[in-house]
DNA sequence: TAGCGTCCCTAACGCTGTTAGAGGAGGGGG
DNA sequence: CCCCCTCCTCTAACAGCGTTAGGGACGCTA
């Protein structure tokens, strides 16, 4: 059995989840694979260019369509869709930071054209459709690429900042038993993405019903 | 005049805006400076820690504490500040990448509370509020570190992607005039980061009216 | 059998972050 | 005056990186 493209792209994936992006090095690569660093070369142009293929394939299960059921909501329809996506990023290592150095690929476009005909059918302006598809796509990169530097950086970090002084920050002192137990958590990241999406849907629901 | 830290830093970051995150290397670094590579490590750490110190000097100025004026909305502080953060992260080449890969710095708390005041100050639950700050983040992050993706990579790009099909996608395709003169443009991103904020906003007024 | 495309190899280039260890300049105390 | 000590910078080197050049073994086709 000779080595694949596909091959390759897989032992990248495995390897990104197991030394994350700065890790991620093709003579490892080739280690992995038993083969030597050059011979990547044969199967894929460039680091850059099997770092678009790994993207693609984190992603591509979310460039499924899934038409909106007869009745259902377009907004959990549009949550579901965004979480999904968000899941995606975060479950795979640093996931986050690959897939935002990428084009959108020809592969998406399916995809995007659903939710663009699903928002205009909810009664969107095309243009306005446009721009929320790429502005929770945004959100969804922004906090999952936060989501993995805050899990990559503990080890730097000398123990725990100081708690903030409550007479300089209490609201900050206030907050900070509701945040310890479970800051840092992937629930956590999950319900403070939600917590975003949720304001921009009902931030769409008022701009639909003013139109 | 013998070298500084905060010379390192000023160099450092005018080195980013001209080469990128991918160019500045620790020898290009003190190449500029006039001194050799080793030279830097007796006042800064770590190359990661000199991106902090990067990362700070690029937020600075949004750490400034900016009161609501008597009779503000509060909508509209919120979101000049946060434009202001993204213009900030949009101005300088890579801003974003490098400000992402950071932990909060304490300079950051004053105005991290301030905010919270005024969040909680119009009628947020504090939690609410707290979440908010970290999803308008997350968003600012997203939105400009797409922009900066998309504004690096288009040397490898062999033309323009193909349009596309009417026949398979016609929202898309509908779109295809309405973006072209735009897109790309820094007014083009600006805007679409304003339009998820705005979608934001308008979330927070409902959750507001709501309680 | 000859040729050719496919797939992999070794060797090497110039770059990277980082460490070890030496040395010069300048000031303070004996 | 001289010595020492601290600050700051240096050269040399290490292991690792992405990438290119060029060669060699395999199997299919003519």
């Amino acid at each position: 059995m000779t080595l694949t493209r596909d091959a390759v792209v897989d032992a990248a994936v495995d390897l990104l989840g197991e030394v994350g992006l700065e890790g991620l090095s093709l003579r490892r690569l080739a280690r992995d694979l038993g083969v030597s660093a050059p011979t990547l070369y044969w199967h894929v142009a460039d680091k850059r260019t099997l770092l678009d293929h790994v993207a693609e394939r984190l992603l591509a299960d979310q460039w499924r369509v899934i038409p909106l059921a007869p009745g259902e909501d377009w907004a959990d329809w549009l949550r579901e869709r965004a979480i999904a996506q968000f899941r995606a990023l975060v479950a795979h290592r640093d996931a986050a930071l690959v897939v935002a150095g990428n084009r959108p690929t020809e592969a998406s476009l399916p995809a995007v054209e659903q939710v663009l005909a699903t928002l205009i059918g909810a009664g969107l302006a095309p243009v306005d459709a446009f721009s929320t598809v790429q502005a929770v796509g945004n959100l969804v990169i922004g906090s999952a690429i936060e989501y993995h530097a805050e899990r990559e950086r503990p080890a730097s970090d000398h123990g725990r900042p100081a708690p903030p002084d409550p007479q300089v920050y209490p609201h900050l002192a206030a907050l900070r038993p509701a945040l310890a137990e479970r800051a840092g958590t992937p629930e956590d990241h999950e319900a403070l993405f939600r917590h975003g999406l949720d304001l921009m849907i009902a931030g769409l629901r008022v701009s639909l019903a003013t139109r």
